[in-house]
RNA sequence: GGGCGGUUAGCUCAGUUGGUUAGAGCGCCUGCCUUACAAGCAGGAUGUCGGGGGUUCGAGUCCCUCACUGCCCACCA
C-alpha cells in the first residue's frame, strides 16, 4: 500500500478538499444545550458580521485568523467552543448598491419603482450575491457553527429588533422630534454623528454688511456659508462685546431678502472669530438652532431633501446649494455689502458613506436617550456601559481602548437612530392623520391608540444598522424579551469580541450600552437576579489591528493597493496567509502586509511536508523491517506521562531533548494565546518544528534508525516516538494550519494503517504541557551538544576544511562536559563531520580553537593560516571580551550595587565576568601565538 | 482645539514587573544538489534602542522635555 505524499506542498490540492468536509460534516456546530449550561465556562465569539454588500478583505481575514486560531485552541483544549456567523444587512451600502445596479441597467430608479417593489429588489439581491463573502469565510477555514447563521434582517431577528424598540419608548428612552441632524443630500437621509468624517478644506469667511432698519447704521457678520443667510432669523454679539453694546435688541434688515431681524445678545457669540458678529440660522446650523431655542427665534427652513433652496418666487429658488452660495455671493457684491473674503481654513463634514458635504438640516428623526434615566428608574444607558468597563467587567486588549471607550462614552450624544431609507428595519410606530398621536407597538395596531381612528399609516424611517447589529450578541441567541432562552443560559455573555478600532464606537459600544440595559432584565441561569458583570455583551474586547500594504499604506481603491486575500490565498494557501497575519498580530501595531512573508510561510509549509515525507519514509523502511508503530492521539485525556519517560529513555538523549522541548513549547503557546499574543505563538510553533524538531531532532533521528536485521529496541522506540513528535507537533500547529495538519494528521494514520481516533485533527487534544517531560538535564546537556557541533561547523568553515572531509578534535572541559561529548561522538560525526573526539587535559587554545563557557575546542587539521584575518577575528573577541570584563568588574567594585543588588544577579555578574576573564586570556593566548605582522 | 499611540538591524516587527553579552523573520554575503525539503542545508555580517536631561547600584524598559510620525474625537460661525 503506498501513502506517498506528492514531493512538494500544493495547497491548492488539498484545502478545498477540507473546507468543504468540515463544513459538511458539520463539525464546529454546538447544538443547544438541552438543559442549563454546557460544563466549564465554554469559549464563545461572535463574528463581527460582514456586510451583506461586502467581499472579502484583509481585515476580514486577519480578524477571521485570529477568531480561528482561538476558537480551535479552545476547541481542542475541551472547551465548547461557539463561534456564530452572520451578515448584516448593511442599509445604506445595500440600498446604494442596489440603486447603482438598476441605474447600470438602465431600469427604474428606486422612487420610480416605489417603496415595496423597491425593497423586494433588495432581498431579490441579497439572495443572489448576499452569499458570496460567507462562501469565501469557508474557503478560510474558519470554524464556525454554520447552524446558527444569522441575517439581521432575519424575521426572528426583526420581531427582536421591534421589541427592544418597543421596550426602549416604552421606557422613555426613545424619542421623536425635529432637531438638527447630519443630512447626506445624496442618499437623502439622516446619519449619526459616526457616520460622519472630518476633512480640512481651505474655505472663504464672508463678511457681510447687514443695515439696521433705523438706518441709524450696520453691522457687519462673518459667515462660510452665506447662502445660509437666506434662512437667517437673527443676528447674535456677545453680550459683553463693547462694539455692539448698542446693537443689541435693535433690527437689522437681510440684504437682498428684505426681511427685518433682530439682534440678539448671546454667550456663543466669539468676539476674536471674524467680526464678533453672527448671523442665526437655526434650521441650517446646530449652534444656531440651540441659540433659537435661547431666543425663542423662529426656524426657517430654505432647503430641501437635496439640499437645493426651496423658497417659492425667490430668484434663488431651485439651485443647488454651491449655486446659490456663488449667485448670492456675487449679488452681494453687487449691492456692495460684500466687504471682505478672507481664506479661512476650516474641517468640513462629509458623508462617510458617499462623501458629500453633509447638509445640517432640521428634521423629524427618531433619537435613543443615553443619558437619560429611564422611566422605571437606574442608570441612563451610557452611565451602565461606563460602568461595565470601569468596574473591570469588560476587558479591552490593548488597555489603551478603554480610555479611548470612555473618551467617547463621557461625552456622547443621544443617537439618531432613524434613518430615511426603504431597507432596514421599518420603525414601528403609526402615525394617526386624524389625533396625531404616534401609536408603538409590537404587532401592527388596527387603529389609533390615541383616537381610535383606523386609518393610521406605519412609520417611513427604518432603523439605523448598527441598532439591530448593536443587539446582535443577545438576539443571536433568541432573546426575544426577559425570558432567558437555552442559548442565552447556555452562552451569554460571550467571552471575546475580536474586532477592529474602527467599529469601535460603532458597535462595540453599542453593544455595550444595549447589552448591559437589556440583559439586566433578563434572570440568570439559577433564576437570580442578573448585575452588571454578567449583562455586559463579552468579557473580553481584543482590538486588532489595521492590515495595511507592504508599504504601511493604508489600502485604498483610489490608491490601487489593496490585496486581494483570495488572490493571495491562490498564490501561496490559506495557511501560509493564516500564519503571515497571526505571526504579524502583535496587539496594538498595525500590519504592513508584506508577501515575502507569505512567501517564507509557503516554505514554512513545504517545511512540514516535507517533514511528513521523511516520517513516511522511516515509517515505510520500518514496516519492511518488521517494526510495528501503533499511535493514537490523544482525544480527551493525555498519554501518562510515565510512557513518555520509557520511550524517551529507550529511543534516547534527543528524544529526551525534543520531549522537554515539547513541554516548553506548549507552555509558551498556551500562555501566548492566553494573552492574545498571536505572534508569539505563532513564532514559538515555528521555531519549534522548524529549528529543532527538523534542524536537530529530524537530523539525529537519522542516527538511530537501523533498519537492518536484526531489530533493535531503540529503532522501535525512536520510530515510536518520531511519530509520537510528528503528531503532538501537527496538532500544535493545526490552530493555525488548519488544512496542512487536517491533511498530514489523516495521511499519517493511513500510513500507520490504523483509523484516525477522530473526524478531524481539530477535535482532538491540544498538547500539554504537562504531558511531557520537562527533562532539564537532557535540555541543558543537548544545549552543549549543540553549541559544540556550531562551534566546530564554524571552525571547519574558518579553517577551510572541505566539505566532505571528516576531522579529529580534541575537547577540553569539566570530566562532565567531556563524558557527555565522548558518549555522543555519533552526533558529531553525523552532524559536524567529527571521525574522532579526544579529550585534552589542559586548556586548549591556538589557531585552531574556539573556547564557549563551557568548553574548547580544537580541530586536528593543517591549514594554511590567514594571518591577518586570524588576527582580526582575535582582536575583535579580545575587544569584546575586554570591554564586557571591565563592565561587569565595574559595576562588582561599586558598594551600592553589591549592597542593594539582589544576590542572582550579583552572583550572575560574578560568574560572568570569570567567564570573560578566561574567554579573553584565551583570545590573547591565540593573539600572541600568531606569527609577528 | 482635545485625546491616544509610535520612533529598536537594510525592511517588517518582538523585547514580559528596570537586572547578567538587545532578538526573530525577510533581505544581504560565503560555501554546499549532504536525497524529507534548493520553497533546502551550513556558516557569516549588521544596532551610539529618535535627540537631550533626570531617577536608580543598574534604563531599550520609569519620569521630564524636544523632534518627527500616525490615529481617533470635536457644533467655533
Amino acid at each position: 500500500m503506498s501513502h506517498e505524499l506528492p514531493k512538494a506542498y500544493d495547497p491548492s490540492a488539498i484545502e478545498e478538499k477540507w473546507a468543504k468536509y468540515w463544513v459538511e460534516e458539520r463539525l464546529f456546530d454546538v447544538p443547544t444545550p438541552v438543559a442549563g449550561a454546557p460544563e466549564g465556562i465554554p469559549f464563545v465569539q461572535l463574528l463581527p458580521p460582514p456586510n451583506v454588500t461586502g467581499r472579502l478583505h484583509m481585515g476580514h481575514m486577519l480578524n477571521q485568523t485570529e477568531m480561528d486560531v482561538l476558537t480551535r485552541w479552545h476547541r481542542m483544549r475541551g472547551h465548547t467552543a461557539l463561534w456564530v456567523p452572520g451578515t448584516d444587512h448593511a442599509g445604506i451600502a445595500t440600498q446604494m448598491m442596489v440603486e447603482r445596479q438598476l441605474a447600470s441597467e438602465g431600469g427604474p430608479t428606486r422612487q420610480e419603482l416605489g417603496r415595496e417593489a423597491f425593497t423586494k429588489r433588495v432581498w431579490q439581491w441579497k439572495q443572489q450575491y448576499g452569499g458570496a463573502i460567507t462562501e469565501q469565510m469557508r474557503r478560510l477555514g474558519a470554524s464556525v457553527d454554520w447552524s446558527r447563521e444569522y441575517f439581521t434582517m432575519d424575521e426572528r431577528l426583526s420581531r427582536a429588533v421591534k421589541e427592544a424598540f418597543v421596550r426602549l419608548y416604552e421606557q422613555g428612552l426613545i424619542y421623536r422630534g425635529a432637531y438638527i441632524v447630519n443630512w447626506d443630500p445624496q442618499i437623502q437621509t439622516a446619519v449619526s454623528d459616526l457616520e460622519v468624517v472630518h476633512e480640512e478644506r481651505a474655505g472663504k469667511l464672508y463678511h457681510i454688511r447687514y443695515e439696521l432698519a433705523d438706518g441709524s447704521g450696520s453691522l457687519v457678520i462673518a459667515t462660510t456659508r452665506p447662502e445660509t443667510m437666506l434662512g437667517d432669523v437673527a443676528v447674535a454679539v456677545n453680550p459683553g462685546d463693547k462694539r455692539y453694546k448698542s446693537f443689541i435688541g435693535k433690527t437689522l434688515v437681510l440684504p437682498l431678502v428684505g426681511r427685518e431681524i433682530p439682534v440678539v445678545a448671546d454667550e456663543w457669540a466669539n468676539p476674536e472669530f471674524g467680526t464678533g458678529a453672527v448671523k442665526v440660522t437655526p434650521a441650517h446650523d446646530p449652534n444656531d438652532f440651540a441659540i433659537g431655542l435661547r431666543h425663542n427665534l423662529p426656524q426657517l427652513s430654505i432647503m430641501d431633501e437635496r439640499a437645493q433652496i426651496k423658497l417659492p418666487g425667490s430668484p434663488y429658488d431651485a439651485l443647488d446649494r454651491f449655486a446659490a452660495r456663488e449667485r448670492i455671493v456675487e449679488d452681494l457684491r453687487a449691492l456692495g455689502v460684500l466687504i471682505d473674503i478672507k481664506d479661512h481654513n476650516h474641517a468640513i463634514a462629509l458623508s462617510q458613506r458617499t462623501g458629500v458635504v453633509i447638509e445640517p438640516r432640521l428634521s423629524m428623526q427618531w433619537f435613543l436617550a443615553v443619558n437619560k434615566t429611564p422611566s422605571r428608574g437606574g442608570d441612563s444607558i451610557a452611565a451602565k456601559a461606563i460602568a461595565a468597563v470601569r468596574d473591570g467587567h469588560i476587558q479591552f486588549t490593548p488597555d489603551m481602548y478603554a480610555k479611548t471607550y470612555f473618551e467617547w462614552m463621557n461625552n456622547i450624544h443621544d443617537w439618531c437612530i432613524s434613518r430615511q431609507l426603504w431597507w432596514g428595519h421599518r420603525i414601528p410606530a403609526w402615525h394617526c392623520g386624524a389625533c396625531g398621536k404616534i401609536t408603538v407597538s409590537r404587532e401592527t395596531p388596527g387603529a389609533c391608540s390615541g383616537c381610535g381612528i383606523t386609518d393610521i399609516k406605519q412609520e417611513t424611517d427604518v432603523l439605523d444598522t448598527w441598532f439591530s447589529s448593536g443587539l446582535l450578541p443577545f438576539t443571536a441567541f433568541g432573546w426575544e424579551g426577559n425570558e432567558l432562552t437555552p442559548d442565552l443560559a447556555a452562552f451569554y455573555p460571550t467571552q471575546l469580541l475580536v474586532t477592529g478600532f474602527d467599529i469601535l464606537f460603532f458597535w462595540v459600544a453599542r453593544m455595550i450600552m444595549l447589552g448591559c440595559h437589556f440583559m439586566l432584565d433578563v434572570p440568570m441561569p439559577d433564576g437570580s437576579t442578573r448585575t452588571l458583570a454578567d449583562a455586559v455583551p463579552f468579557r473580553d474586547v481584543y482590538i486588532h489591528a489595521l492590515v495595511r500594504d507592504a508599504d504601511r499604506q493604508k489600502m485604498s481603491k483610489t490608491k490601487g493597493n489593496v490585496i486581494d486575500p483570495i488572490q493571495i490565498i491562490t498564490q501561496y494557501g490559506t495557511d501560509a496567509v493564516r500564519f503571515t497575519l497571526a505571526s504579524q498580530a502583535s496587539p496594538g501595531t498595525d500590519i504592513a502586509f508584506n508577501d515575502a512573508r507569505t512567501e517564507g510561510y509557503r516554505a514554512f509549509a513545504n517545511k512540514i511536508w516535507n517533514a511528513a515525507r521523511f516520517l513516511n519514509m522511516q515509517l515505510e523502511r520500518g514496516t519492511e523491517a518488521g517494526y510495528t508503530v501503533i499511535h493514537a492521539s490523544p482525544l480527551a485525556g493525555a498519554e501518562p506521562a510515565s510512557a513518555y519517560e520509557t520511550l524517551a529513555t529507550a529511543a534516547g538523549l534527543e528524544t529526551r531533548w525534543i520531549f522537554a522541548r515539547l513541554n516548553s513549547v506548549c507552555n509558551e503557546v498556551d500562555s501566548a494565546l492566553q494573552n492574545y499574543r498571536f505572534d508569539e505563538a505563532a513564532s514559538a510553533v515555528y521555531r519549534f518544528f522548524w529549528g529543532e524538531f527538523c534542524d536537530w531532532y529530524l537530523e539525529l533521528v537519522k542516527l538511530r534508525l537501523d533498519f537492518t536485521p536484526p531489530k533493535d529496541e531503540q529503532t522501535a522506540a525512536t520510530l515510536n516516538a518520531l511519530v509520537t513528535v510528528f503528531e503532538t507537533a501537527l496538532r500544535l500547529l493545526s490552530p493555525f494550519m488548519p488544512f496542512l495538519t487536517e491533511e498530514l494528521w489523516h495521511a499519517l494514520h493511513a500510513q500507520l494503517g490504523v483509523a484516525a481516533p477522530a473526524k478531524s485533527i481539530a477535535l482532538t487534544r491540544y498538547p500539554q504541557a504537562a504531558d511531557f517531560p520537562a527533562d532539564a538535564e537532557s535540555a541543558d546537556a543537548m544545549t552543549v551538544l549543540q553549541e559544540l557541533i556550531v562551534t566546530v561547523r564554524g571552525l571547519r568553515k574558518e579553517i577551510g576544511v572541505p566539505e566532505k572531509e571528516a576531522t579529529p578534535v580534541q575537547v577540553h572541559g569539566t570530566t562532565q562536559v567531556t563524558g557527555l561529548i565522548s558518549a555522543n561522538a555519533d552526533m558529531l560525526a553525523k552532524l559536524a563531520r567529527v571521525s574522532e573526539v579526544t579529550v585534552a587535559t589542559e586548556a586548549l587554545r591556538g589557531n585552531s580553537a574556539r573556547s564557549t563557557t563551557s568548553f574548547d575546542v580544537a580541530m586536528v587539521y593543517e591549514r594554511k593560516i590567514d594571518v591577518a584575518a586570524e588576527r582580526e577575528r582575535l582582536q575583535k573577541d579580545l575587544a569584546k571580551y575586554d570591554k564586557l570584563l571591565q563592565a561587569a568588574e565595574r559595576q562588582l567594585g561599586n558598594e551600592a550595587f553589591i549592597a542593594k543588588a539582589p544576590a542572582h544577579i550579583v552572583d550572575g555578574l560574578k560568574k560572568q565576568a570569570a567567564e570573560m576573564r578566561a574567554l579573553r586570556d584565551k583570545a590573547q593566548g591565540g593573539l600572541d601565538e600568531l606569527p609577528p605582522e
